[in-house]
DNA sequence: GTCTATACTCTGATAGAC
DNA sequence: GTCTATCAGAGTATAGAC
């Protein structure tokens, strides 16, 4: 990938990004193919090869960026303040990352699911550690009797998996609800009663 | 698909089913190959054609036997035991789904993720009748003030992506984990409480 | 019923004109 | 920088021998 250096490049790479995302996010990497990264991005399929070199490349592009989006609403709970309202916080940030991004959701939960065969370092690493971290603060407050005593990285978990799943499930979620219905404002009351409940000390 | 009579046939053809859920379930339906299938299942490429007119009615044959399992431990739940006792039940068996069944569940997620092509109407259908059907027993169990009041469906959605995350995202989990863990009983034991305090009336 | 050989299509990537 | 044309390989499916 020349870097993007005019403005011209810069605005085709990350058109050639966000129709990657579009394409990748839906299909899986192997079901996607570059001529429907390069319809959705209005170019030609030799002219993504000339911004990345490879379809490998596109994607890990997206991934790159992704963990970092993915990870920051963790990074920002406060070891230093008001233990419930920084886990619903935390809750409430991953719920709207669901609703605003479910693409990278999306993409996320393909590459995990098939093995993480291009994530595996940055999880057993950047999150690994983060997690850790965060655990380590939960577990303080568990101490201070400031939150009721639970597994502290399940709770992550039970997180992660409650709020992504209204993206990664929408289909289902949106077929089982019927219309009518306004997914994520409904989760958010549920997830709310839910861990008022369980962090109550 | 010939009907399988003789037993060489009914063992071939489970044997292809076997070796294609390995497969379709780790690489994705477009991901996964006939080559990688024939060689998982120790037959030729053409020998799996015999049995099968296509790659699509190999996946097809997967996924329609997938959903009567998967809904099964909720049609179990019985509307004349005991509340809590039929949701923490349901709970675990989904549980025991996800850690006894990890390739049928991400078989299934795989699927769903990508916009359930080949699953729609059963979800449409099927699934949507007996979550329908389940969320009025939830319902009149909260009218008698039995288990506390939160909304039915979005409480079979958080028991969903709970049991499942810990199959779907086995990699993710066993990363941030690390060794010496056993996520299944981890899991139980976390949802066990999770449940315990959200149901209390 | 099972195999080898092969037809045909799709797809990632490159060559080369402009 | 962008396009048309095209190559090479992979992948689904079929033909036909045994």
């Amino acid at each position: 990938m020349p870097r993007p250096k005019t403005r011209i490049q810069q605005k085709n790479s990350e058109t050639i990004l966000e129709a990657a995302l579009e394409v990748f996010s839906a299909q899986g990497f192997r079901g996607a193919t570059l001529d429907q990264i390069a319809e959705v991005a209005g170019l030609s399929k030799p002219n993504l090869l000339y911004y990345f070199p490879s379809k490998e490349a596109i994607h890990q592009a997206l991934l790159t960026a992704l963990l970092d989006t993915w990870l920051d609403p963790l990074r920002e709970i406060n070891p230093m303040g008001d233990p419930v309202a920084e886990i619903m916080g935390y809750m409430r940030r991953k719920l709207e990352l669901s609703r605003d991004f479910p693409r990278e959701s999306r993409l996320f939960a393909n590459e995990i699911l098939q093995g993480a065969p291009r994530m595996r370092a940055a999880i057993e690493g950047d999150m690994k550690a983060l997690v850790a971290a965060k655990a380590g603060v939960l577990h303080g407050w568990m101490d201070q009797g400031r939150i009721a005593r639970v597994d502290p990285v399940h709770l992550l978990f039970s997180i992660w998996a409650l709020t992504q799943h209204y993206a990664d499930f929408d289909v289902q979620v949106r077929a089982v609800l019927g219309d009518g219905h306004d997914p994520y404002a409904e989760a958010e009351a549920f997830l709310k009663t839910l861990y008022r409940k369980l962090l109550a000390p």
